[in-house]
RNA sequence: GGAUCCGUAGCGAAAUUGGUUAUCGCGCCUCCCUGUCACGGAGGAGAUUGCCGGUUCGAGUCCGGUCGGGUCCGCCA
């Protein structure tokens, strides 16, 4: 080893010992006589000094920079009365060096990486990755990550639960986002695809016998990014039961989260039910009262239908609304009287952009009640809105009249900017829930006619086969269910669908012949002819879950090498262009 | 594909209504300094204001386009 000890851990006791420390320079203050360096490893900082008695190394002392990576070797020794820094672990001690060695010189850093400084932009900090892993703060989430990462190993390992790696070259699936696509050498003209879940491999192994499995599980999709979706590859917590019921998911998977919330995050988690237990929103009801399947809990901005109210009041938007099908929902927000114009234009782009076409509202303010609807509404009914939705001076309402998803997801969007510009999301709570009875299907949003599995069409349809065939389609729910925290989709999962009987009916309503099925999702069916297990499971987004509790502002903060908004690796140049002869090899003509 | 915000020395920012030589802090370089720890002091270098075009006597500032980035919608479990 070059050194004896880490720039971590030295202090009093240690003094009187010759030692030896390798680490990058962070700090120089020369004073002419005396030259102090804080030197740096991912364990801490140690006061070195240099005095120009001993010449042979002065000179190089004089010449130390900022990230220069030495070895230093000296005597441990206290400093002086009053010099020591209480900022810093070992700032009782300093180390007189003796021998110095210049390990590696450093440029000037494209930024600088000194605590109280200003950070630099994203795209120069993700070209020079490995400069900015030296910040403490990235230091400590890729640590934070390792334990978070083995806290569910371990969890999982102790009941039962075998970790086995799933294939990285598979195949295009049909359902769901776009797949990143590998062009198969050995077979011209086709192609592997990294897979967007390990999906139909993990229920393979259910029916392999494996019986409980998981996996932190690569997932490839190729889909635009978000500030919570890193482009491209993200992980999952991948896990599946055999012989287990909805329940049994849930008993498995929430102490875990509790224990990583705790452990992970300061956040006191709020929302329980008397029993302990996760409160779960059948996702029916999510929609209409919070507007949104990943609800955040935080915070109450209750929605509430008033649709029998208005619908033969005066005012058309809502009456035709109402004799459309559609309905009307009301938000109340408490201080919402507040909200300047402007402020409430930009609520109805909100609400626009989840295709409302505006965004109606009563202002009550202190004698006065201001707003665009009520000379059509009337005094009376005003009056009676007010009453239903409980609705005091200050308090503003918004409607939303529409076919019952666009009405519920448009009034969902203004209930979370409302809770923003208010400040009602509060940090120091974590709020899980589960939201529950999905529908198995619904209408097409391409066709509108046409029937489309809403979610997953692995999920076993609540009532099985006679569910199938007895109710209207669109009344079937399935056992699916998501994980939300904070307003955040945390994880995705399902009872499967493992009879093929059931599943040949399921994929016929959306429309799919045995033959499409067969053709599409053969490997699954046919094992399912062997006896394959009931089984369930999920998939806890685990970079997201994490950024949650971390109060982070980006997933790519809990990657070590993120790729950027655009999907690209700035560091390493990632995607670039390929030779002719690679190109060859694999059949494939840029066009 | 769409919306929106941003782009000024290596980094972070400033620059009234368009007006002289584009300012400040940090960093960098040289010199001075034996107890600092965001050391201090003196001096210095460093900019085609992302790029192209337009309006104007005059553009960092206004207009059009383009490139790059952030966030959101679409998309995505």
């Amino acid at each position: 080893m070059l050194r004896t000890h880490t720039c971590g851990e030295l202090n009093k006791s240690h003094t009187g010992q010759k030692v030896s420390l390798t680490g990058w320079v962070h700090h120089r203050r020369d004073h002419g006589g005396i030259i102090f360096i804080d030197l740096r490893d991912r364990y801490g900082l140690t006061q070195i000094k240099f005095d120009p008695s001993k010449k042979d190394i002065w000179e190089d002392a004089d010449k130390l920079r900022n990230e220069w990576v030495v070895r230093a070797t000296g005597l441990v020794v206290s400093r002086p009365e009053n010099t020591a820094n209480e900022k810093i672990g070992t700032g009782e001690i300093e180390v007189e060096v003796e021998e110095l060695e210049i390990l590696n010189k450093s440029k000037t850093l494209p930024f600088e990486l000194k605590e109280n400084t200003e950070e630099a932009n994203e795209a120069l900090r993700l070209k020079y990755r490995f400069i900015d892993l030296r910040r403490p703060e990235l230091q400590r989430l890729l640590k934070l990550k390792d334990e978070y990462m083995q806290c569910m190993r371990n969890y999982l390992h102790e009941r039962g639960f075998t970790e086995i790696q799933t294939p990285i070259l598979a195949n295009s699936s049909p359902e769901g986002a776009r797949d990143f696509l590998v062009p198969s050498r050995l077979h011209p003209g086709k192609f592997y695809a990294l897979p967007q879940a390990p999906q139909q491999f993990k229920q393979l192994l259910m029916v392999g016998g494996v019986d409980k499995y998981f996996q932190i599980a690569p997932c490839f999709r190729d889909e635009d990014p978000r500030m919570d979706r890193h482009y491209g590859e993200f992980y999952q917590l991948d896990m599946e039961m055999s012989f287990v019921t909805q329940e049994d998911v849930f008993e498995i998977m929430e102490p875990l989260m509790i224990e990583l919330t705790e452990k992970f995050s300061n956040k006191k988690i709020t929302n329980l039910e008397e029993n302990g237990r996760f409160k779960r929103l059948p996702w029916k009801e999510a929609l209409t009262r919070y507007g949104s399947d990943k609800p955040d809990l935080r915070f109450d901005l209750e929605i509430k239908p008033v649709t029998e109210l208005v619908k033969d009041c005066g005012f058309g938007v809502f009456s035709q609304a109402v004799q459309n099908g559609g309905v009307v929902h009301a938000l109340k927000v408490e201080k919402g009287s507040e909200f300047t114009r402007k402020e409430i234009d930009n609520l109805t782009e909100t609400a626009k952009a989840k295709e409302a076409k505006g965004l109606a509202y009563i202002s009550i303010k202190e004698n006065e009640i201001s707003s665009p609807i009520v000379k059509f509404l009337g005094d009376e009914l005003t009056a009676k809105l007010i009453k239903e939705l409980n609705a005091k001076t200050g308090d503003i309402i918004f409607f939303a009249a529409d076919e019952w998803k666009i009405a519920c997801l448009s009034l969902g969007a203004v209930r979370n900017e409302c809770a923003n510009m208010l400040g009602l999301k509060d940090n120091t709570k974590a709020a899980w829930c589960w939201i529950v009875d999905f529908p198995m299907y619904s209408y097409s949003e391409i066709e509108p006619e046409k029937i489309d599995f809403e979610h997953n069409p692995f999920s076993m349809p609540q009532g099985g086969l006679q569910s199938l065939i007895e109710k209207d389609p669109l009344d079937i729910l399935a056992f699916q269910y998501d994980l939300v925290l904070n307003g955040f989709e945390a994880s995705s999962g399902a009872i499967r669908n493992h009879d093929p009987e059931i599943m040949y009916k399921a994929f016929e309503i959306a429309g799919y012949s045995k033959e499409e099925v067969d053709a599409q999702f053969g490997a699954l069916i046919r094992a399912f002819e062997f006896g394959a297990p009931p089984h369930g499971g999920n998939a806890p987004g685990i970079d997201r879950i994490l950024m949650v509790l971390s109060d982070l502002d980006s997933i790519r903060d809990i990657y070590a090498f993120p790729k950027d908004g655009k999907g690209k690796d700035l560091m390493m140049d990632s995607p670039s262009e390929v030779t002719e002869k690679q190109l060859k090899e694999l059949n494939i003509k840029i066009k």
